[in-house]
DNA sequence: CTAATTATGGCAGCCCATGACAGATGACAA
DNA sequence: TTGTCATCTGTCATGGGCTGCCATAATTAG
């Protein structure tokens, strides 16, 4: 990797970071690109040839995070039911959160403070999540052996899973930062979640519809 | 009424059909807000003593159904299970929709296609969705008898069905625009949803927990 | 060392949004 | 009707987010 490329990721990193701790200290909006981008004594106009806004730079890890959570779910053994596998994706994402390197962890914990500081913000990070959902139905369909485009079904599994972890994460949002109850609070929303679904649901194993919509059909 | 104030309601009616106009012939991002004020005879800076921002005025709408839905959620008989109660709340906002005067359900549609083809925008609505689910939590729970802040619970079951009517709304997103569609898929959402869930989990009969997530476990 | 590639900085400009001030318009009472 | 008052409206000025353009400086390749 040339010396070129190592700058430029540096530079990146340090925006990050100068970034964040501008928002900690007098909150996101408050913030402007000129005082990061002063910061890290770069030129504003050049803070806009690393990221394309001031909210991709503050959601920028969520990208990193979709890999996370897609690559988990591929790792799921074939044989485990579409629910488990994606229950235990999202586990596992969250316990990687734990035995990250501290500075990881670090990084993870200012993110959620400061998402958690601007409803705003947070909500257009559940609404990337958006995009991560549709790549999670298309893995789940084809576990299920269904089309993810015509048939709701996986889609609204993975929606199921999905509400879970925010209202795990809602429920942690105002006590403290710390990750352990962070962690409990998703670990039990998911398994209220498993209690709350009828077992063998996920499996499509019953001749239940699920096609119905396809006819669209218009009652009154 | 005073002339005064019918003028107003008037200006503010003119605001939002002129933009909708200009977003479905040029897209939202490509409306500015002096073509919109322009289009009005009005001058720009009093746009915004109607509307606090563009989006505010794209997604005004969404406070109105905010209301609906509460309201029908609230005119529910108190004996109903929760989660029939939410979903009827819903049923009966989306045939309100139909049986709405003529003018009203076009706005309703031109408001969905303009959402449909703008994913930032529809991303925003859901989440201005999350101040009407809290509302529709602290209902859900007064009827369950259970606490909405410490027990998750509610909270689920409000996400589990809002997240089908998201759904519903996905399916019909690409497929013309046409009440009736989008009316059975959310319907069909909505069922299967019936469907998924285990009979029972929503009146909260067994002993299960539901406030471990207070203890905060942090394993491993 | 030279030349091509690429990152950076500065500038000008558009759009969204807000505060301040002054003028116009409707409301209301004498 | 008229005059006062409240309120709505337009104009101006400002700041922040964001982009295109061009010149310059840095890195890389030959």
């Amino acid at each position: 990797m040339g010396l070129r490329e190592r700058k430029k990721h540096r530079t990146r990193l340090s925006l990050i970071d100068a970034a964040f701790e501008l928002f900690q200290a007098q909150g996101y909006e408050a913030t402007t690109v000129d005082q990061i981008a002063a910061a890290v004594e770069v030129s504003p106009r050049t803070f806009f040839r690393y990221f394309g806004s001031k909210e991709d730079l503050a959601l920028d890890f969520t990208v990193e995070y979709e890999d996370l959570i897609t690559t988990a779910l591929a790792a799921r053994p074939e044989e485990e039911p579409p629910f488990a596998a994606l229950t235990h994706a999202f586990r596992e994402f969250i316990h990687l959160m734990e035995t990250n390197a501290a500075e990881d962890t670090e990084r993870f914990l200012r993110h959620r403070r400061v998402l958690d500081a601007n409803p705003v913000l947070l909500a257009t990070s559940f609404a990337r999540m958006a995009e991560t959902e549709k790549k999670l139905t298309v893995e789940i369909a084809r576990r299920q052996g269904t089309d993810p485009v015509t048939d709701p079904r996986p889609r609204l599994l993975v929606a199921f899973v999905t509400s879970a972890v925010r209202v795990g994460f809602e429920c942690s949002a105002g006590g403290a930062g710390h990750l352990g109850s962070l962690v409990g609070n998703v670990e039990n929303a998911l398994s209220l979640t498993e209690e709350a679904l009828r077992p063998g649901w996920d499996q499509l194993s019953l001749g239940s519809s699920g096609q119905v919509a396809t006819k669209a059909s218009s009652p009154r």
